[in-house]
DNA sequence: AGCCAGGCTCTCG
DNA sequence: CGAGAGCATGGC
């Protein structure tokens, strides 16, 4: 029988669910959504599946959250805190947001943009794995096409759990990818030689020669050149799975083509850059250029005019 | 219809 | 070395 309970979590001022999920809105409710105010998803906590639901009560000025957790059997207090701990890694709900908006008030297309897009917390994945075989997915094809294939991944061979009678999806396990086989997995969409980078990652992850989890203390420089040797792994991955799956806000994937493009709209009038260029740029943004870059991104897709 | 998306590897000159 | 083909899917 279904489990319900009910946690309020106040986050640091200033944070925008909406904003912060807006990537989520048009996914699929089993796997990862954002509907009608709520975000939600299936959190594992050491085999514990929980399809949680999110909400903002409040302003994004004082911020309320109300987390629901829901399971198939009652759940430890100690599992409510991970869980709790989890939803709060996603969203960096202790991330001193003014800090970044102080940094860069001088530079006033990004001062701009900040108050505009107040609150926003560029989502972080609840595992450094799920960013790496994410980062794959991603790479060369667009956005809506590699979301699709990751969701088709959850359904195909992440855990599940039934709530009410629905089912809801958690992102496999590197253990479930390699049992699942290249074959498997390419199934899901993708071609033949990414399936094989996949199955190579999650393989390396379960006979313990590759330690995500154990790389987030690690420095910038050597975590992105220990993937970047991975076969099917470049600068590009490496980037966006630290940045994603560590939430490690001071990254640029300078490579990436879109964040080019985006960087250039705002600050080149839209010819095209290079990669060293949008570094120089993003070097005006301190620490903060990867989630800076992401700001951008949003501004585009909400056509923010300054 | 054909090109291109949040790349990377392999091959060939 | 640098350039170019190939890869899966879906949107335009």
């Amino acid at each position: 029988m279904t489990q319900k309970t009910v946690v309020h979590i106040e986050p640091l001022a200033p944070f925008d669910l909406a904003l912060s999920a807006l990537v989520f809105a048009d996914g699929n409710r089993r796997v990862r959504s954002f509907q009608e105010g709520y975000f939600s998803q299936v959190i594992n906590v050491n085999e514990n599946l929980v399809w949680v639901r999110l909400v903002l009560e409040g302003s994004v000025d004082k911020p309320k959250l109300i987390l629901e957790l829901y399971a198939e059997d009652k759940l430890s207090i100690e599992t409510i805190h991970k869980v709790q701990g989890v939803v709060s890694q996603i969203f960096s709900l202790n991330l001193p947001l003014t800090h970044f908006y102080d940094y860069v008030k001088g530079d006033h297309v990004m001062s701009q943009v900040t108050q505009r897009l107040c609150g926003f917390k560029f989502p972080v994945t609840p595992t450094v794995f799920e960013a790496f075989v994410d980062a794959i997915v991603e790479q060369q094809i667009s956005i809506k096409v590699a979301r699709n294939i990751e969701e088709r991944l959850a359904v195909m061979f992440g855990d599940r759990v039934s709530v009410g009678g629905e089912e809801f999806f958690a992102f496999p396990s590197a253990t479930a990818l390699v049992m699942a086989g290249v074959e498997r997995i390419r199934q899901a969409g993708l071609s033949m030689r990414k399936a094989d980078y996949i199955y190579g990652v999650a393989k390396r992850v379960v006979d313990g020669c590759l330690d995500l989890e154990g790389m987030r203390e690690g420095s910038l420089g050597e975590v992105v050149s220990v993937l970047d040797d991975i076969r099917g792994v470049g600068v590009w991955t490496a980037e966006l799975t630290v940045l994603r799956g560590m939430g490690r806000f001071d990254v640029l994937p300078a490579d990436d083509f879109g964040l080019r493009r985006v960087i250039s709209r705002y600050y080149c009038n839209s010819r095209s850059i290079s990669a060293l260029e949008a570094r120089q740029i993003a070097e005006g943004w301190g620490c903060w250029k990867g989630l800076a870059a992401f700001y951008l991104v949003i501004a585009e897709v909400l056509d923010v005019c300054l």
